[in-house]
DNA sequence: TTGTAAGCGTTATCAG
DNA sequence: CTGATAACGCTTACAA
C-alpha cells in the first residue's frame, strides 16, 4: 500500500505539504504542487480514509435509511437510492445503505462510531422514534419526509398535499362528482406515514372544495386487493367516474379489471395516479399523473445535507411543488 | 467522543484489555471481563470504526456495487440489495452502495483506499471490463452473475441456462409447437450480459431438443416496445401459442394487449415468466414462472464472501437451480 | 512557501 | 492473565 509518506519521498517535500495539496487547505508552489501531483499519479496513491477518518474527525460517509420491507414503494426507494449516491459522490462522499430494521439503534450505531457523517432518512412517521435518536446523537440528518413536527430538522419531500389536492381539482374540472381513492396498504396509514396522511387531507380538502363525493380505501399491492377494492366501490357507489391511485403495484392489475369488467378509460371512467413517470407511461391510454421526483428527491437531500453541515444552518423544510401531467386516462365525466 | 481509554480508566484496566475483551482474541479472566463490559455500557461506549480500520487494516465494509440504469431489473436489484445488507449486518459488515457509472475506478477507489474490504458486483457481463480490475487490486470479490470464463472468481446465480431451459420444457409437454421468447432490451444482449445470453441458449438448446419452433425478440421496457414485439410476432408467426418472457417490465402491458386483441391467456395463448414471484403473481391470471431468487442471491454473495475472506478459498461458481411453479397461465396447446 | 511533530483511537507485539 | 507501547496513515497546529 502507498501511503503519503510515500509520495513525500517521491515529490521530494514533507508529508504535510502532500495533505495541503490535497486537501488545498494552504496555498503551495505551483511547482512543487505540480510535482506532488505527478508523485500521487505515478504512485496510484489514494488516502487511506481510515486514517484520514481518525485524524479528521470526518468519514465522509454518509447513511441512506430504506425501509426493508421489499415491496413497497419500490422504484421510488430505487431512485431515491440512486439520486442520493451520485450526488453524493459529486461531493466527495460515499453512501452507506442500512435498511429500516435496525431502526434508532442503527442511527445510532453509525453515528457514535463515526461510520459515516450524517444520515438520510426515509419512510417518514408523522412521530417517528427516530427524530429522538437524531437530537440525541447530534448526528447530522435529512429527512426525505415530513413528520408531524419537522421544527429544527432539514426536510425534502413532493408537496404531497397539494398533489393531493392538484388530483380532486383536475377531475373536479372535468366535471366529476363521485370519487374515489385507492391509496397506499392499510399498514402504511397505520404507522402514520407522512405522505400518505398528507395526500388523503389534500384530497379530501379538495373534495370538500368541489363538493365532490369521496370515498378512500386503502390497498395492498395484490392482483385481489385490488380486484376487491374496485369491486366494492362499484358496487357501493355505483356512479363513481373519477379514481384516484397512490400504490404502484396496483395501477396494472387495475387497468386490467376496469377493462374486464367492461369500463373504458376514460370514457367510463378517468384515472389519476400519483406515480413516476415511467409508471405512469407504461399502461394503455397513458395514465394522467402527479409525478413523484423520486430522484430529486435524493438529490436535494444530499444538497440540503451538504449546506447543513457547511454552515450548521438547519430547520429547512423543502416542498417541491406537484405538477400534472394530462395524458390519456382522464376525460370529462360520461353522460 | 467516549474511547478505549476511558471505558479503561473507568473499569480501572489497560486499554489493551478493553480491546481484548472487545474482540476475544486473548483469554480475559471472567471478573474484569465483566468490568469491562459493564463499563462499556455505562459510558455508552462504541469503537471508532476509523481507528479500528487504521490499526487492524480491515473496514468491515463491503461494497455493493448495481447498474445506474434505473430502468432495469428493479425489483430485482432491490431484493439483492436487501438480502446483502441483512446478510452483511449479521456478519458485522455494514454496506456501501456503488454505482456502475463509476465502473472499475470505482472498485479500484474503495479497494485501495480500505474504503471497503471486498465487494459484490451485480450486472456481470460475458466479458466484463471489471474483473481485470478485481484481479489487478487483488480485493477480495463476489459475482452475482457469471461471466464467460469464470476462472479463479466466486460466482453466484440463478442457472439462467437450466431455466431457460425448464420453460420450454413445460410448454412443449402441454404440445406448443411455435414459441416465442420475448427477451430484455436490445440493450442487455449488445453489452452481452451473462444471465441474458445463458437464459436465450438454454431456451434454444429446449427449442432444438423438442422441436419446437422458436423466435426471439428483445424488447424495451415501455408499452410501445411490448406492443410492437407482439404485434410483430403474432402477425409474421400467426400459429404461435406460447410466450416465455424474461422482462418483469412489460409483463403488466403485454397481459393487457393480449386481451384487448382477444387472446385469452391459458386458452389461446400460454405465458411462462421468469421473474420474481410477487411480479408472478399480481397478474390475472397468475403467472406460470420460474423465479428468480433475488434475496437469496444477496445472501448466498455475502455467504461466500466471508468464507472466501475467511479462508482464502476462490473459484467457486454456485448456480442455484431453477424451480418451475405451475399457476394459471398456461395450459394445453389449443385444437 | 515549506517542514516538524503531536495527536487521532485502535490493534497487536512484547514483556511480565 | 494483564500491562505497556509501538505502530497504523493522516491532519493540523506550530515553527521556520
Amino acid at each position: 500500500m502507498t501511503t503519503l509518506a510515500d509520495v513525500a519521498r517521491h515529490a521530494g517535500v514533507a508529508s504535510s505539504t502532500v495533505s495541503y495539496v490535497l486537501s488545498g487547505k494552504r496555498s503551495v508552489s505551483e511547482e512543487t504542487r505540480e510535482r506532488v501531483r505527478r508523485a500521487v499519479e505515478t504512485l496510484g496513491y489514494h488516502p487511506h480514509v481510515g486514517a484520514r477518518a481518525l485524524a479528521s474527525s470526518r468519514s465522509n460517509v454518509l447513511a441512506l435509511i430504506v425501509p426493508l420491507r421489499s415491496d413497497m414503494y419500490v422504484p421510488v426507494m430505487m431512485e431515491i437510492a440512486i439520486g442520493v449516491v451520485t450526488r453524493a459522490r459529486g461531493h466527495g462522499y460515499d453512501v452507506l445503505l442500512l435498511t429500516n430494521d435496525e431502526g434508532s439503534e442503527g442511527i445510532r450505531r453509525v453515528a457514535s462510531s463515526a461510520r459515516a457523517d450524517a444520515v438520510i432518512l426515509t419512510d417518514i412517521g408523522m412521530e417517528d422514534d427516530r427524530i429522538a435518536t437524531i437530537a440525541e446523537t447530534g448526528v447530522d440528518a435529512v429527512l426525505i419526509g415530513v413528520p408531524a413536527d419537522p421544527a429544527g430538522l432539514d426536510c425534502v419531500d413532493l408537496d404531497f398535499a397539494a398533489a393531493g389536492r392538484l388530483c380532486v381539482d383536475h377531475l373536479a374540472q372535468l366535471g366529476h362528482r363521485t370519487v374515489a381513492f385507492i391509496g397506499e396498504a392499510e399498514g402504511v396509514y397505520r404507522r402514520h406515514i407522512g405522505f400518505a396522511e398528507r395526500t388523503l387531507r389534500g384530497i379530501q380538502d379538495g373534495a370538500a372544495a368541489h363538493g365532490v363525493d369521496l370515498v378512500h380505501r386503502p390497498c395492498d399491492a395484490s392482483y385481489e386487493a385490488a380486484a376487491g377494492a374496485l369491486a366494492r366501490i362499484l358496487e357501493e357507489r355505483p356512479h363513481t367516474t373519477g379514481l384516484i391511485v397512490q400504490n404502484e403495484g396496483i395501477i396494472p392489475p387495475l387497468m386490467s379489471l376496469l377493462r374486464t369488467t367492461g369500463r373504458a378509460v376514460p370514457e367510463d371512467v378517468s384515472i389519476v395516479a400519483l406515480c413516476p413517470d415511467p409508471v405512469a407511461e407504461q399502461t394503455a391510454p397513458r395514465l394522467t399523473s402527479v409525478t413523484i421526483p423520486a430522484a430529486e428527491l435524493g438529490i436535494r437531500a444530499v444538497d440540503l445535507l451538504m449546506r447543513r453541515m457547511a454552515s450548521g444552518a438547519a430547520g429547512e423544510v423543502r416542498l417541491i411543488p406537484p405538477s400534472l401531467t394530462i395524458r390519456g386516462s382522464t376525460g370529462p365525466r360520461p353522460a
